[in-house]
DNA sequence: AGCACGATTAACAAAAAATTAATATTAGAA
DNA sequence: TTCTAATATTAATTTTTTGTTAATCGTGCT
């Protein structure tokens, strides 16, 4: 795995839960911070801006509920994931409650691959995903997938249907690379047959409009979004 | 918060999801039923009408844009809100409308305040066509839905059925675009057809009385409505 | 019956998009 | 470095999609 270098913050007031985890992220990549209170919690977060945090719903002080209710109150934080740690048949009334503003939970004792796979879920894109528009981010270009256009330095472009899908099942998993054969079966069906150099022209006339930089070529393989 | 009292079923077929929506949705005091797969959840839509509907794309059996075809083809369901869970990159053309009659969807992993959000907004669309003044109004073009008649540049236009049925599917959702076979779907039913040039006559003949501006074609997809 | 209205269809025109073909360029192996 | 297969590029062509007009069909009304 690659270091993805995306920053974790895991607030537990049981150290014996944070190292644990620490440990598990960290193996996987992933830059941790850790607190053992809601206060030092909060204080972390503002300065380290991290991509998602784990919060344990009980804790002395301010607790999960609360430190969350403070971040979500902050613009810096409507889109950084939050889970939160819940004792087993914990009344998890309150944290379930959206108004708190989780974005999952799981049940204590926490099982590191079940955290880690939902953390993952979440974390999936590095790509700014405005969830609440269906809308993809990158840079200077915005993809809108409810009007099927995009933006590009600002400005509305129109793309036809075929570089439209392209570009969006591309940007939709940022880094991976698609080969020839998997665009063509994912674009055009699998039933469809269109000669080879059809793909190469779409791909250049999407360049054409959004520069070189998004998509790169990988010889001999097929195509690829760039962050 | 009021009792809204409002009907929501959701269709996954993973328990915990359900579970999770489930409690969420209740305490902002819908009435939610649940289903964890297509054929459970047509029954229940049947018995119980929900006002919304939100569905999970793939599910073991009948998966979720077979039972939304299902439920379309049914006067029943013709108004009710649908709304798609899809994972990124998926094709979601088939879901954003193609043939199937989607008004929104959502990538997961679903983070419920997304959701919610999405859910309130459309909840919140229909009380206020029910309930308020009942008019759109954009620019210089006035769609009033009880008298199911227009005023463009203060000139009352009357309407035929399907041409007025059109335009208040478009301008309810502007921006959106609708495929042709979401709009056929949406207008004439699942099991009625009619040749493949009927839309664009209505088509014509509504731009024929509000003018070019207001409904925009998008080659290869569908029509779309300019704010 | 005859009329009016709306919906649909058919036939063709126009526009846009997709594909192909032909040639140039390039990345990467040998 | 040289060579070659893979990709880029361009323009021409074909195909697809939509627009437009007029004719037809059907229904309800007088």
């Amino acid at each position: 795995m690659e270091a993805t270098n995306e920053k974790i913050l895991i607030v537990d007031d049981e150290k014996d839960i944070l190292e644990f985890l620490r440990y598990n992220f960290e193996k996987e990549g992933y830059t941790v911070f850790t607190a053992q209170n809601g206060t030092d919690g909060k204080d972390i977060a503002f300065k380290n801006k991290p991509d998602l945090i784990v919060l344990d719903i009980m804790m002395p002080g301010m607790d999960g509920v609360e430190l969350c209710k403070e971040l979500r109150e902050s613009p810096d934080f409507t889109n950084t994931f939050i889970i939160f740690l819940t004792a087993r048949g914990e009344d998890y009334s309150q944290i379930a409650g959206f108004e708190v503003g989780a974005d999952d939970y799981i049940t204590k004792p926490v099982r590191p691959r079940v955290l880690m796979a939902r953390v993952k879920a979440l974390l999936k894109r590095k790509t700014k995903i405005k969830a609440e528009q269906n809308v993809i981010e990158v840079n200077n270009l915005i993809i809108d997938l409810n009007r099927r256009e995009i933006k590009f330095d600002g400005q509305s472009v129109h793309l036809p249907k075929i570089e439209f899908d392209i570009l969006v099942l591309l940007s939709s998993y940022p880094g991976k690379i698609f080969t020839r054969e998997e665009i063509y079966a994912r674009i055009w069906g699998n039933s469809v047959f269109v000669s080879d150099r059809t793909l190469d022209v779409h791909i250049r006339k999407l360049r054409e409009k959004i520069g070189n930089d998004y998509i790169k070529t990988i010889k001999g393989v097929g195509y690829g979004f760039n962050e």
